[in-house]
DNA sequence: GCTATTTTCAAACGATTGTTTTAAACAGGC
DNA sequence: GCCTGTTTAAAACAATCGTTTGAAAATAGC
């Protein structure tokens, strides 16, 4: 057996069912037992249960803020340089279209969506915390970037709205990949079109 | 003490508890020693756990969604009479604005309003279903009312705003009576203020 | 081929969970 | 008064949890 390749079947296993049951009703022996390795491997290649959650959100969650963040500054510097307003959709993609890179790249990266989507609004605080850390900065410069497009609105009003489209946004992640909320909600949209009509959603009310 | 006394006390204290750190990451020992009860008095007067949930939330959740549907099916009935269309912010207060009564009849319902966001989108399925198998049929009902709202719109796209919308919904019910997400969102925005954003926000998105 | 390090394994640990048990205290009807 | 059914009390139950242990197995370096 390759070296560490115990690790990467605890993370891969653990993604999963992070994102279906939640962090904490899943327990290391589930987990060990799906991936078919020991139990004690957990703590042997993490340290603790909460450690490895750290490291199933940093493999997706680093590269993928990196892209939004740049995305941002990208746009920030030239809005600053020609002085001109940004338009709110064109803030709004810099921070999805990532996602949408990375639901191609991987495709068990299916449930990492599930799993942001569920840490944002896990009961529990330290899960909540752990990803917020990750996320907060991006999350303040999509706001800083989206007051310029919407120059008329104090600040507070687009905060606001900004929380009501995440709620939108964390909502859809957690119920993409399992059972609709609705009837008459077509589980099998493709992920591409979901998103379309989300950023539709979301601008509209931004705006 | 008075009789059945201790059924209230256990109520009130589990609402907030599970309110604040999720049902399965509040113990029955926490809540009786809280409430000042013993702790067989939970099993005694709901049976388990998960009745107690129940419990809670029908105290609220069925009298909230008879207001709920009473308005809606009111609308419907004179659109019926009248043809003519119904205006979406007009269906969508059918559903927001009992919650707003709930809240000013009761102090403590802030609590039950995070528990109702947090059953929504709980890792957990069992406490899903049972939030969800209790709201279920309204939801239908307003799906129902709003594709008449917006006639032009296939039902399955008018389901997926609905379904981004609630997202919206829950996550502002979550955060509400804690810390914000974002920096400069200011805590202490009147409930009211809130609501009428967020219906700006959602009715903008709907139409 | 030997040593040293890393990794796996089965077993147990201590703590916490929801639930049950058994007996005691209380209530109201006659 | 006493009796019947309801409610409370302290203790124990069985199960599960994350974590630790200590020895065996595998791997790497020389």
């Amino acid at each position: 057996m390759a070296r560490s390749d115990t690790k990467t079947k605890i993370i891969k296993t653990a993604e999963e069912l992070f994102a279906i049951a939640g962090f904490h009703h899943t327990s290391l022996r589930t987990i060990t037992a799906k991936a078919g390795v020991n139990l004690a491997a957990v703590n042997y290649h993490f340290g603790c249960k909460e450690a490895l959650l750290e490291a199933i959100l940093d493999r997706h969650l680093l590269p993928l803020n990196e892209s939004r963040s740049r995305r941002l500054q990208a746009v920030a510097d030239e809005v600053e340089g020609s002085g001109r307003t940004p338009a709110v959709e064109e803030v709004l993609r810099c921070f999805t279209e990532p996602t949408l890179a990375l639901l191609h790249g991987d495709h068990a990266a299916g449930y990492f969506r599930m799993l942001v989507g569920r840490s944002l609004s896990d009961p529990d605080q330290t899960v909540r915390q752990l990803f917020l850390g990750r996320i907060r900065g991006v999350l303040e410069q999509l706001l800083d970037l989206l007051c310029r497009a919407l120059p008329h609105s104090p600040r507070e009003s687009v905060a606001w709205r900004l929380h009501f489209a995440l709620g939108a946004m964390s909502h859809t992640l957690i119920f993409q990949e399992q059972g609709p909320l609705l009837g008459g909600l077509d589980k099998s949209t493709p992920h591409d079109e979901v998103i379309e009509m989300l950023t539709d959603f979301i601008v509209k009310g931004l705006d």
